[in-house]
RNA sequence: GUGGAUGUAGCUCAGCUGGUUAGAGUGCUGGAUUGUGGUUCCAGAGGUCGCGGGUUCAAGUCCCGUCUUCCACCCCA
């Protein structure tokens, strides 16, 4: 027989039943939540012809996965879940109803180089409103994200929110050319990094003259300066400072609106920060931008989003605003692993029925097949071996309930119901079982 | 994409300056008089030392290449 080495692409993971419990825990609670704030689901393709892609990244374009199909079609896999959303929204746009607010959980694909909480194919769970131009809508994607976070459990983490045009603007403002634009966010975007020292030898390094250089450095030190102030008043502090910018008092009237907002909502002010510093690389972001960033275990944001004005009018013919915010599934697991956040009892066999012998084997089934019926997640044993062997099964499965039926319990009609934890068993009809199970599991029963 | 580290039984690792049949713990399989486990005891199976070249009388141990994982940069979920 020929042998092939089992062996994993770069970046690639198998999930074993072990992963899958935890994965499917957190998708199920983000899940729930998306559609208790009134999202509906979408999916989209894996692959999408390349040109759709194609300009809408910016830098990043770079690491999209790049095939040629047999019909000599350029392809390409999807590198978020924002770009096929808006080709969807230009393709379908008689059918849909607007705004339309969906929410999609799809792995995605980055020809990066692996790390640990970065890998080749992830999953996303993106919600997005399209054709809202309030910011309202952005104001409860914060909102939601945060609710979502809070739900599984997270209790360090924080929303840095900025504006696009905002950092437009300090490029403007300190008189750098629009083509250095993107270099300077990029160098800001340092600051947590590499210190205020280290983004001024950056600018340096990026060519800025030097007094724009300083004009930026002052600007980045007023708001690391007001670490304590309120968004508020770092919003008060730019706006004579940008006077004579009208895009940058559009985007601080923005941010103020959406401050406002978020205080309304009584949403704790540790929670959110206005950081002048973030800029996301995404190239399709025209207003405000949020960033999820987690301290603890150094593996940086877990989350981000930001509005996207002119995107999806690259697939129709006039403009439609949208928003959106996106969490990384193996990135909050990433976290909670780490920091142990996981219940314990995630499991999902309630039960196992045991086979005695032979001749009861059937009496063992008929029990398996009704507590099946009752919804008690049910496995059984197959061959009559020691019943060592039947627990040490149920153990390492985890499977707290194991019940037992020989000649003694088939006689009375009965059965013997064993808890793996506490050692006790209890003879009882499968009525009681039933019941008993039924109680305990309620709430996974469906 | 650039730079650095790593790779030995299923898992975690040991193996000194190259030298005979490659080890430990854990896990796995079987057993300790046959209706009850997670403790203990006994026995056993399991390794092309990531892969491919090279140097040498001799390589897990040195050299080159390659792949994987991890770290930094870049960037990001």
């Amino acid at each position: 027989m020929s042998y092939v080495k089992p062996r994993l692409l770069k970046g690639m993971r198998d999930f074993l039943p072990a992963d899958m419990r935890r994965r499917q825990y957190v998708i199920s609670k983000i899940k729930s939540l998306f559609r208790r704030y009134g999202f509906e689901a979408c999916e989209t393709p894996t692959m999408e012809y390349a040109d759709i892609l194609d300009g809408k990244y910016g830098e990043e374009e770079r690491l999209i996965y790049r095939f040629e199909d047999k019909g000599r079609r350029q392809v390409a896999l999807k590198y978020d879940l924002t770009v096929p959303l808006a080709r969807l929204v230009g393709m379908y746009q008689q059918e849909l109803t607007m705004p339309f607010k969906r929410y999609q959980i799809q792995p995605v694909f980055r020809s990066e180089k692996p790390q640990k909480g970065r890998y080749r194919e992830f999953y996303q769970c993106d919600v997005d409103i399209v054709g809202v131009n309030s910011i309202l809508a952005d104001a409860e994607l914060i909102l939601l994200a945060i609710d979502a976070l809070e739900r599984l459990g997270f209790k360090d983490f924080k929303v840095r929110i900025n504006h696009r045009r905002l950092l437009s603007a300090i490029a403007e403002y300190s008189g750098v050319p629009k083509s250095q634009a993107d270099a300077i966010a990029i160098s800001i975007d340092k600051l947590d990094k590499i210190g205020i020292d280290g983004v001024r030898k950056d600018l340096t390094a990026r060519g800025i003259e030097e007094k724009s250089r300083d004009k930026i450095i002052d600007l980045i030190t007023l708001t690391e300066r007001s670490e304590t102030a309120s968004p508020e008043d770092m919003l008060n502090q730019l706006r004579p400072i940008l006077k004579d910018f009208s895009s940058a008092q559009d985007a601080l009237d923005d941010l103020e609106y959406l401050f406002s907002t978020l205080k309304g909502l009584s949403i704790p002010s540790e929670r959110y920060d206005f950081d002048l510093t973030l800029a996301r690389g995404l190239g399709y972001y025209t207003g405000p931008i949020f960033e999820i960033y987690v301290a603890k275990p150094k593996i940086g944001s877990i989350g981000g989003g930001g509005r996207y004005g002119n995107l999806i009018g690259m697939f129709m013919r006039r403009n439609v605003p949208a928003t959106g915010i996106s969490l990384g599934l193996e990135r909050i697991i990433d976290v909670m692993s780490e920091l142990d956040m996981f219940p314990d009892n995630l499991d999902q066999i309630h039960v196992l029925v045991g086979l005695f012998n032979v001749e009861t084997a059937v009496y063992s089934l008929q029990i398996a097949k009704q507590l099946r019926e009752a919804g008690i997640f049910t496995d059984i044993y197959y061959q009559p071996v020691k019943l060592k062997k039947q627990f040490a099964y149920a153990n390492k499965k985890n499977i707290p309930y194991v019940v037992m039926a020989g000649p003694d319990e088939q006689k009375e009609n009965k059965l013997a119901l064993k808890d793996m934890k506490t050692g006790e068993q209890r003879r009882m009809d499968l009525q009681q079982a039933i019941i008993f199970l039924g109680e305990r599991y309620e709430n996974q029963i469906g």
